[in-house]
DNA sequence: CCATGCGGTGAGTTTTCCTCACGTTTCCCG
DNA sequence: CGGGAAACGTGAGGAAAACTCACCGCATGG
């Protein structure tokens, strides 16, 4: 009589599953009967309804005993972890919200250069736990369990999401100083090979495409990694280009030169989350203070006249001023 | 009549967590009563049950509509996750069980310097998507949403867990080529600083122990992370006592040397993980490929006498053998 | 071969949950 | 200012879900 419930239809009988979890736990109907105090009956009952639903078996049954399937065990340790989640949040509910850390999911090359060297820092002036999830390009929020998403907004950002700049992305070509000579600074003309990364191909092209003049190098070597490519102009192998902030750190130190300056390419780093951001203390401060540093490493090789403060996230505009020579 | 069944008792009614999350989401009885295609009376009852259940509001009454408490406001957020991730493991076990990306947990400093350069390659050898966090010490396998973490086994391992060993450990001083001629052979003499972090404090005095001639230096740095002391000894500040592990990148490409040699400390890396390793094949495979590769690097500086493979964990042997100068 | 342990099943009962109808409060608007 | 609408609370009654009970069948193992 009753229309199929679309949202109803996707989560068949919580009970069920639950019971499901505790037979999956003990490898017993019976077992499980006692745990959650009824008789095997009922258990045996719920999980034949559930089986019925999901249109497959969840167990074996051999009548001396039942054996997961497969695809029920995979289903039963995921269960297993969700319910625990539940039972985390009601505790947490119960006893007032002791606080989960914040997970913020960020490109791995700037986590490695940048972000977790400096984490201590921030857990020390906050007492704000994060952690860091090193992965690239979309995210999904819910499935990885991430609070924020630090990017760049070189592509559309879905538009459920809640954004804020964080500053501006400058990039140049670094080299160690020990291949520096190499640079004919008047030309343009590095004597090394250019560096480049699979997971952004075009920034040779790009960076061209905004300079004069164009910088010529000897060949071209190209790496799976960005990480890489760094590493490589560390050992004196070429030219990278490079975001001044996955290598600010490196340029502080004197292990790598950018004889040609940082020059922003008109994106920004932002920060993205599922929910707004103003809203979660922890994310706030998190993205301000992220903002105030990645800002002074910007103020390090650019004019400081306009930086980009903290503010809701606008599509990249297209300006590309400033240089440092 | 019943006894209070504690596990029961954690778990309150599922279905009223599921109408207070539509609820909470709808900001309406109403709305929620719609959605899940009842009456509002039987909403508002189930919500009145949660309440009385957890023993604090979740709304406050207005009786022209119902807004959240902060602590509602929070269980709903968290409950929209569960519910979330509920309807993505049955989603997935009605299409067949498309996998989740591998987590795995890694001290941060092993994480940067080996593990997320080389996981490009892992990738393609095996199609199999890992995400690395980064995250050092204790750890909770389900609350982190972790498939496998990476740890030496300086510390009790919890009985419940299942481990792997992976390769020893292998520490040794390192500084800068620029830096190396600092050390004098034949004394065991470093004009440099010794430096330090707050996260292994004992590990020079360790080493000192199992070593001789002891390593003298001119003065002691303390970093804060062992990242920074790498960085510090790349930058030619001071001897970092390191593992092999974390600088085996670094010494390959002669950023750095290691004059003394590397030595096991008699404690391994291990894998663990809440279910068992041999049963779930992605973990398998990324465990044999990470032994692989650690003790590849191992391989390096160490003669290859008794590598150890990978094997079921035991308690950390006392043998500090094998030595390389 | 029989005792034992484990699950399946059908009938009947209990409990839960929902509906219905009505009450209350607040807000909006003519 | 007063009626109507919107939203939630509530009590009685009923439908549906879940559980119990008792019995069956099938392995296993002494």
């Amino acid at each position: 009589m009753d229309a199929p419930d679309p949202m109803r239809a996707r989560l068949p009988q919580l009970g069920a599953l639950r019971v499901f979890e505790s037979a999956a736990r003990h490898g017993s109907l019976t077992r499980a009967a006692e745990e959650l105090h009824v008789t095997h009956g009922a258990v045996s009952k719920q999980i034949k309804n559930l089986e019925a639903d999901l249109g497959a078996a969840l167990f074996v049954r051999r009548n001396r005993g039942v054996f997961l399937t497969e695809r029920g065990r995979a289903l039963a340790a995921r269960l297993r972890g969700i319910f625990g989640d539940l039972e985390d949040a009601l505790a947490d509910f119960r006893a007032g919200e002791p606080r989960q850390p914040l997970v913020v999911s960020c490109e791995p090359t700037l986590c490695l250069k940048f972000l977790i060297p400096s984490l201590g820092a921030f857990l020390q002036d906050t007492g704000i736990e994060v952690r860091v999830l090193a992965a690239g390009g979309r995210i999904d929020f819910r499935r990885d369990h991430v609070d924020l998403a630090i990017r760049r907004n070189d592509f559309a950002i879905d538009g459920t999401l809640h954004a804020r700049v964080i500053c501006d992305e400058a990039m140049g070509p670094v080299c160690s100083p020990e291949a520096l000579p190499r640079f004919e600074a008047n030309t343009g003309r590095f004597h090394l090979p250019a560096l480049h990364t699979r997971s952004r191909p075009d920034a040779w092209a790009a960076w061209t495409r905004l300079n004069r003049p164009a910088i010529a190098c000897t060949a071209d070597m190209t790496y799976e990694h960005f990480y890489l490519a760094i590493e490589a102009a560390l050992a004196g192998q070429g030219v990278a280009l490079a975001s001044i902030h996955m290598v600010g750190r490196d340029l502080a130190a004197g292990r790598l030169c950018g004889p040609c300056g940082f020059r922003p390419d008109g994106t920004q780093y932002v920060a993205l989350s599922a929910h707004p951001i103003d809203r979660d203390e922890r994310a706030s401060r998190f993205v301000a203070w992220l903002s105030a540093r990645m800002n002074a490493t910007l103020a390090t090789v650019m004019p400081p006249n306009a930086g980009s403060q903290v503010a809701d996230a606008q599509p990249a505009k297209g300006h590309a001023i400033g240089a440092t020579r």
